[in-house]
DNA sequence: TTGAAAGCGATACCAG
DNA sequence: CTGGTATCGCTTTCAA
């Protein structure tokens, strides 16, 4: 027995009341009475009311404004987020989306001035890199408060209120870098290291409880030093890392959990102990290229930046259409890359590129690049 | 300049003929004179018309037929690209599709009778796994000369006419494998070997040269054995690997990329070989969890069955909602599970099909788990 | 605070 | 073969 959906005339019917009203008491429109307002959320959720979202597109031509705001970022990570956000937003036939980019160079102010400017302009929903989660975490509580849904994108911002979080899979990245490494290390013995943004950051904290899990289980020879933070700063990352090798002449192995990969490289082989060191990175841009190919670094850990920024923008947009407060996870699982599938991965994203500039949509041009895959 | 998007009536105005001819001429329904259609069409690109597909699926009370033709299968490989195309399904709030699963227990016979049952039943796209491209093509042909798109999961049928192929990476999955496997096996030395399907499935000719090239240039010192074709019998993977086990004594590593692992880890264990190969597989199913874990399997490549069961349904609707014609080929990069990381992939596992299993959709509910990425 | 009604842009049917 | 029109379910505006 298949029930036809109910309407809103149906609820109206039911109550004696009009079409108008209901419409108002489900929108919590001004000018119905908190009475009212009751019988018709109630009968609505008995009647097992879902709105058509067809019929609401078509007489609805009011046009959703997201603000996206993102670090500017050393690599072409964030590029790649913005453009799979970009690419989804216009693949989205039904809707009118404006997209606002806000992008800041660093940490430091800018962060929260773009959040102030996205509620300042009424935007109807943020997605946001929280590079000081701490620190925003106000001004998201203040938007959700608001209704306007914020989606958290590579990066957490706990207890904020925000409708959700698209990141990668922590746990599965720092475990793979601990096998592999472990794998490729084979016979040799010594320490490891790893590099983080900050120990603050959820997510590079689950990176190194992950990392040190797996590589206490399975290779327990190996020894792993302290986490090295470098705070996004490169001559930080690039200092430390001297430092380090100085201090442990029996390290043997690295994993770069951040963005700053090319100045530990650097460090690496500055100090003449490149070829002794099985390096594993983040993501893929163009400087690492080389790095790969020439065996500096024996894999990198791809976090699917474009995918991030497809689902963010997804996420955000569903919570948009159906008002849905319930708050969502999606942890994407990495890919790997390393000197055998390289080419054929840049084959990929270049072809991503390339589509992402073509026209997008609909009839006559078809075939959008539609690129989803599994949370798995 | 924003132009407001064409619609039937302007077309109809530019003409002085009317709104039900235009609609007939757009999706040549009988009954236009040739010449008016010619007419009509010529407005509508010049005026860049395209169809609102709110108005559309408001005012069209149409339910579209998909069939689903996927092999029975001796993993949960095809189970879980039914639960992805189950879920992308349910996830489309603005249309009714239904779907037909029709799934044939091997490659004999069952696959042409399901294709033919899907034409007869009026199917108005078919979403399939054609285990023998080569019969089938004459088939996909005429499904698609009649307008009912076909979809190819998992493997090609190339020349048929299909509208899409999704399928994982081969190119990737076998460079990947390849680079591991040399990495693994670190400065031993000896014989590899590689097990395929068939060598006339094109995915897995991909995987078998991808992971010869790459072999080859990366770790010359590991000799290649001639590809072991399994045809999907287990009982022939079984059979052809102990023969390789006693023909060839100094092998050292397997890439098994089939869903045939299991047999070829039976015969490495019963030739008492297992503690001295390094073994890569494809696939994640719960027979080869506990191979993983004592470690008899080093890696597998997940070729998450479920995200393409998900793009396979999204092509599929796309062409049947914009008409679009274009071919159109999507291969995702494969996921990398080993010890490690095992039991992080398990609990997504879990999470997905246990998401999958909750009323889906829409507005009180909320929540539906998305599960997108890119083709990356 | 409520009711009534005019669209939105297609589909589908009936009359000419 | 073609023109006209009711209809889909919702949003939005205007009256009461």
């Amino acid at each position: 027995m298949i029930k036809e959906p109910a309407t809103l005339l149906d609820i109206a019917n039911a109550l004696g009341t009009s079409i108008g009203t209901v419409h108002r008491a489900l929108h919590d429109n001004p000018g119905v009475s908190s009475a009212t307002k009751a019988k018709v959320l109630k009968m609505a959720s008995t009647l097992g009311y879902r709105p058509n979202l067809a019929a609401r597109f078509l007489s609805s031509k009011r046009t959703l404004y997201v603000s996206v705001n993102t670090l500017k970022g050393s690599t072409s990570f964030w590029d790649e987020v913005r453009a799979g956000i970009r690419e989804e937003a216009a693949s989205n036939p039904l809707e009118n989306v404006e997209l606002e980019f806000r992008t800041y160079p660093s940490i430091e102010r800018g962060e929260k001035e773009a959040f102030r400017a996205a509620l300042r302009e009424k935007a109807d929903g943020i997605i946001i890199f929280p590079s000081d989660p701490e620190g925003l975490r106000p001004w998201i509580q203040r938007a959700s408060r608001t209704g306007v849904p914020v989606v958290c994108v590579a990066t957490d911002a706990p207890n904020s209120g925000r409708q959700g979080i698209v990141a990668i899979d922590t746990l599965v990245s720092g475990s793979m870098a601990a096998d592999l490494i472990g794998r490729f290390l084979g016979e040799q013995q010594g320490a490891v290291a790893i590099t983080v943004f900050n120990m603050a950051i959820m997510e590079h904290a689950e990176k190194y409880i992950a990392f040190k899990t797996t590589l206490r289980s399975l290779y327990p020879n190996l020894q792993l030093l302290n986490p090295i933070e470098d705070n996004g700063v490169e001559a930080e990352a690039y200092r430390k890392c001297r430092k380090l090798f100085k201090e442990c002449p029996n390290l043997v192995g690295i994993y770069v959990t951040t963005e700053a990969s090319i100045p530990v490289l650097k460090a690496a082989s500055d100090a003449k102990l490149l070829p002794g060191l099985t390096i594993i990175t983040t993501d893929l841009f163009a400087d690492l290229v080389p790095q790969i190919r020439s065996n500096a670094v024996a894999a990198t850990i791809y976090q699917r930046p474009r995918a991030q920024g497809q689902l963010a923008f997804r996420m955000l947009h569903r919570a948009l259409v159906n008002r849905s407060s319930s708050f969502e996870q999606l942890a994407l699982a990495p890919h790997l890359v390393m000197r055998g599938n390289l080419d054929f991965f840049l084959r990929r994203q270049s072809q991503e590129s390339g589509a992402g500039k073509l026209p997008q949509l609909a009839e006559p041009t078809g075939s959008t690049d539609l690129a989803l895959a599994s949370g798995q």
